[in-house]
RNA sequence: CGGGACGUAGCCUAGGGGCUAAGGCGUCUGCUUUGGGAGCAGAAGAUCGGAGGUUCAAAUCCUCUCGUCCCGACCA
């Protein structure tokens, strides 16, 4: 009996350490398990929740509204160049993913199938749309006749459903929510030419935005969308050193055109197929935020995307009250009147201090706390969300402060996570150095660490799989702006080298 | 889909065949408090994930099932 007992405390205590920790601090740190504090933060800074359907989760109210954010951020630079929005229905005849081989083939394994409706099977199934290129396709077939119909610019906000057998919070959910833009063209470069603008605009926006440097590039065969000639990325680094794909753009050449008998008559009155491009964010986007910027106290939230920009903790005791509170609500104003998002923390139930662990679980940028001696010196304390720094303002200047000070955090968090990933990217020249890098079993020194890994690739899958197989590494992508004087060998066979290449592990 | 861990009140856990399922946090009421997760007093809150079975007796044992997390396989 005593033996039983002891093996089982011993098994349990690694889980019981930690939801110790947890009940302490609400938040495993980062060290202990990095998955377990990325779904703390989730759960406890109330962006999602899991939901009773497998595989899928409930975006709570202030998740959304993080996506809103980025949401409207995006639609407005997709309107700004060219395109509109629109929307095409969630279920797809199945005949229709059929009609493109690879495509069909990509995404088959991921399908959940309609067969019954009003009580009787269809005489087709239907599928729900795990991406809408097929009917979307099957449309423009009908609205592209002249070269006049060209380009035709869409873009749509849709939920899209993925058969998933393992998921995580925001990172991959079998439903999601995301933006996907179809566009077709006249010639090829038009349509390549649109693929890497968008590429550019989710580059731009998730960069100065949301404050994660990325990395745009191309991906590999292996790694490209099914259906696609070409696709494009942006590969952003997350505080563990994986690899996060933040987004995607093709260009689909005239696979789809093909398949739809989508032509057009062109300037010279011949008939041509149509050059298409597609290209996608999604809420997963939420996910590379939160890993790329949080920290052990909870979710840090880049200023343009918090839902609220600033909070102010008034502090007071009983005879202070309500001298407190109308300074306080001075100074509210002053900041609401500036057009910044301001909170006043009147609630009376709960300590200063319980508010400011729980702003600072929420990862509101700006924190003023403002109490008595405050109030007797015309000041009032703001303390940065990022870095912990308190500095003492003056009421009269604190619209001025905060906005200066919300712009200083809105650059340091993107310099910080630059600096990151800089810092745990590697030139590595050959075999040895990759399997040594990501700490192969056998090759790994005691202080691998994985990251990325920037070799020389000669082009064939088969060296892609071997890494894989060693270390689970994969190609993230070609570097767009790092291709020129490629000279040497490939780091796995040898073989004359064509590109150069980020391995990584990847989300 | 394989291996492992877990499922007891809103949250975290105790109890591993036997009387009315125990505690902490949170919630509610009142008083007192408030510059980094306050104090006292009282109260509410659980068909022990679900279904079957074994037993005089099941939160506890067995079978199945559902779900979550971790590790793999698969995968944008």
């Amino acid at each position: 009996m005593p033996i039983p007992k002891l093996a089982q405390g011993f098994e349990k205590a690694g889980s019981i350490a930690r939801q110790r920790y947890k009940m302490a601090e609400k938040i495993t740190p980062r060290e202990t398990d990095y998955s377990q504090w990325y779904i703390d933060i989730v759960l406890n800074a109330k962006l999602a929740d899991y939901s009773p359907v497998k595989g899928s989760m409930v975006i709570r109210p202030r998740g959304y509204a993080i996506w809103e954010r980025i949401r409207d951020e995006f639609d407005r630079r997709f309107k700004e160049t060219g395109h509109s929005n629109a929307y095409f229905p969630l279920l797809i005849p199945m005949s229709f993913l059929q009609k493109e081989a690879e495509h069909v083939e990509g995404f088959a394994p991921e399908l959940a199938v309609v067969t019954h409706g009003g009580g009787e099977e269809l005489e087709e199934p239907y599928c729900i749309r795990p991406t809408s290129e097929t009917i979307i396709w099957s449309m423009y077939k009908n609205w592209i006749q002249s070269w006049r119909d060209l380009p035709l610019l869409i873009n749509q906000w849709a939920n899209v459903l993925r058969w998933e057998k393992r998921t995580r919070l925001f990172l991959r959910t079998s439903e999601f929510l995301w933006q996907e833009g179809h566009t077709a063209h006249e010639t090829e470069a038009e349509a390549v030419e649109e693929t890497l603008k968008m590429l550019e605009v989710y580059r731009d926006v998730v960069e100065r935005y949301l404050c994660i440097p990325v990395i745009p590039g191309v991906k590999s065969e292996t790694e490209k969308f099914a259906g696609a000639v070409r696709t494009y990325t942006i590969e952003a680094m997350v505080q563990d050193k994986k690899a996060l794909q933040a987004g995607t753009s093709h260009f689909l050449g005239q696979n789809f055109a093909k398949a739809f008998d989508v032509k057009y008559q062109t300037r010279e009155g011949t008939l041509d197929y149509v050059w298409a491009t597609s290209w996608g964010v999604s809420t997963r986007l939420v996910g590379a935020v939160i890993m790329t910027h949080s920290d052990d106290k909870g979710l840090v939230l880049p200023p343009a995307i918090a839902p609220e920009e600033v909070v102010i903790v008034p502090i007071y005791k009983n005879e202070s009250k309500a001298a407190v509170m109308e300074y306080a609500g001075k100074i509210f104003s002053q900041l609401k009147d500036l057009g910044l998002r301001v909170v006043l923390d009147d609630d009376d139930s709960s300590s200063p201090g319980w508010k400011f662990a729980e702003w600072e679980m929420r990862g509101t940028p700006v924190r003023l706390e403002i109490g008595p001696r405050d109030m007797q010196n015309g000041k009032a304390v703001m303390v940065r969300r990022d870095n912990g720094e308190k500095t003492v303002i003056d009421a009269a200047q604190a619209g001025e402060k905060v906005k200066e000070t919300l712009a200083f955090i809105q650059t340091s968090l993107y310099e910080k996570a630059k600096a990151f990933r800089m810092a745990n990217t590697k030139p590595v020249a050959n075999r040895e150095e990759l399997l040594a890098f990501f700490g192969a079993e056998g090759m790994g020194t005691a202080d691998a660490q994985g990251g990325f890994a920037e070799a020389l690739w000669c082009g064939s899958a088969e060296c892609e799989a071997e890494l894989k197989a060693q270390t689970k590494a994969t190609l993230r992508c070609m570097p767009l702006d790092r291709q020129e004087n490629i000279s040497g060998t490939c780091a796995l066979c040898g073989a004359p080298a064509k590109h150069r290449a980020i391995f990584a592990r990847n989300y």
